[in-house]
This record gives structure tokens, sequence and C-alpha cells, in this order.
DNA sequence: GTTCTTGCAAAATATTTGCAAGACG
DNA sequence: CGTCTTGCAAATATTTTGCAAGAAC
């Protein structure tokens, strides 16, 4: 996968550690926190991370995954889109091994808002046991 | 309402602080982040609001919402079961105002996982703009 | 008296910013 | 040069624990 064409959709300017990020966020399977991240990739400094995290959101290239409990993680986008968020789908986080699942061959159901609410995202996060730990 | 039978309904004993929190819970007009319950119960201190939140939440007396930026936010369950969350339903974040709105009167969808997962929750929140911030 | 609860302080985490040095064009 | 990016340190914010004093039984 040709992640230098990918960042230049978003309208990213290309780094080397920009890549790195792309790349490893891509390698995951699965949404990955700043501190995964961190750990993964040794030779930025956090600080880079998170503002190379803020950058990519900004430009819809990963979205954001919140709940479990290890706060905020980050996955990549599949889309060439740097106007919105797509190709969002529920995530599983198992209460046991901590792990979040990306279920993404399941839709996001479709919700009928009250009058005057005006969505943009959307966030379903299941929490259980995964196939791992319910052995 | 009666807070006292509710609180012994989940198996929490009584004290003067558990029911100022339960209260607070109660009369806030949607979920509340722990620092938004610090500034409502300044008589309580954040380590004692903090324990007491855990303990229903161990309980099942309130249920946590995760998402929207503020981090964690609690909600007083409308159920009398100390087993299980019951009354789960969607939620909505104005990414403008901040404000987390229950979704009440909807219901979670009935997502159908892969083999293997076992669901215990489900957090459903919609991102985007409220008819407050939407005039 | 023994157990449970609370407040205070402080540790542990997580997120975010300031700033100066370096890279890039 | 001038702008953008990075690393380091440090400020903020958030969540969580230790411990001793006090309340409840």
């Amino acid at each position: 996968m040709d992640y230098e064409a990918l960042l230049q959709q978003h309208h990213i300017k290309l780094t080397a550690n920009r890549l790195l990020v792309a790349k490893a966020l891509a390698g995951a399977d699965g949404p990955l926190s700043l501190s995964e991240l961190e750990r993964k990739i040794m030779t930025i400094d956090k600080s880079g991370i998170f503002r190379t995290l803020t950058l990519f959101r900004e430009q819809h290239l990963v979205h954001v995954i919140e709940g479990g409990s290890e706060g905020v993680k980050y996955e990549l986008c599949h889309s060439h889109n740097s106007e919105h968020d797509e190709d969002l789908h529920p995530h599983f986080y198992c209460q046991h091994c901590q792990k979040t699942y990306c279920l993404d061959n399941m839709e996001l159901p479709d919700i009928e808002l009250p009058e005057g609410f005006q969505p943009q995202s959307m966030n379903l996060i299941i929490q259980g046991i995964c196939p791992e730990c319910n052995l």
C-alpha cells in the first residue's frame, strides 16, 4: 500500500515521522492508543506522535474510538476523503484482555434523531468478553 | 423519589455523601463527568466522589458514558437491578456546547456479533450539533 | 473494638503546550 | 531567509491510591 499517496490525498505534507505513524496504525490489528503507539514507535517522542495524530484527525485520516478504558484510540480510515470521516464501524472492547476489535463488516445502525440534532459522527462500542478470553 | 430505597435496592449502604451524589446525578439533565460533579458538590472531596461513583458502578446504580471529549460521564440507572446495567440508551454529544444529551426514548440497536463475542454492555454516542447550537 | 467511610495529600496517568534547534525549500 | 517539523522539558488535567482520623455499628 502506498502511504505517501494516502497522506497526500488527505493534504498532509510528507515527513518520515508521519509515515511511521501511518504505518504503525496500518500494521496494527485494531485501534491503538497514544501510549500503545509510543511503545510501538520508540524513535518518536510522544509529543510528536500526539501532534501527528491531531493532524491526521483534522484531515480525517484517522478516526477516534472512545470507550473501553485506556482512553482514546486511533484507527486509520480506509477512505480517501479528507473532508469527512468515512468507513466508520462498531468496535468491540474486551473487558478481560483490554483489546479493541474492529467489527469492520458490520454496519452502524441508522438512528433517527429528534428534530434539530445534526449528526456528524458516531461511536458504537460493545463491551464484553472476546473469543480469546471466553474459552 | 426515594433515594434511600434506591441505594438499598442496589445493596449500597446509606451515607450522607452517597445520597448527595445520587441526588446530584438525578438532578442533572444529562450524564455528568467527575469534574462536573466536583463543581456541583463542593462539600465532598473528589476522591470521595470518585470512590462513590466506583461503588455505584459496581452495583450498577450508574452507568458510564464514554465519548465526547471530557472523559467519562456518569448517569443514574433508572432500574432497580443491581446485577446488570439496564436502561441503556444512546447519547448525543454536542461538539459545540459540549453537552451530552440522553436519547432516552431511542432503543439501542441489536447488533449481531461474530461467533464467540459475548456482549455485556453497549455505548452508542452520536456526535454533532445540538438544536441549541444549530440556530 | 472492629469495620466502613471520609478528607487530605500525593502518586500515577494521560493530554497538551512552549520553545529553541533543526530540516526543508 | 522564512516556514514547517521535531524533541525535550514541563505545564495541565485526570484518575487513582495511602493513610490516618472519624463515624457507624
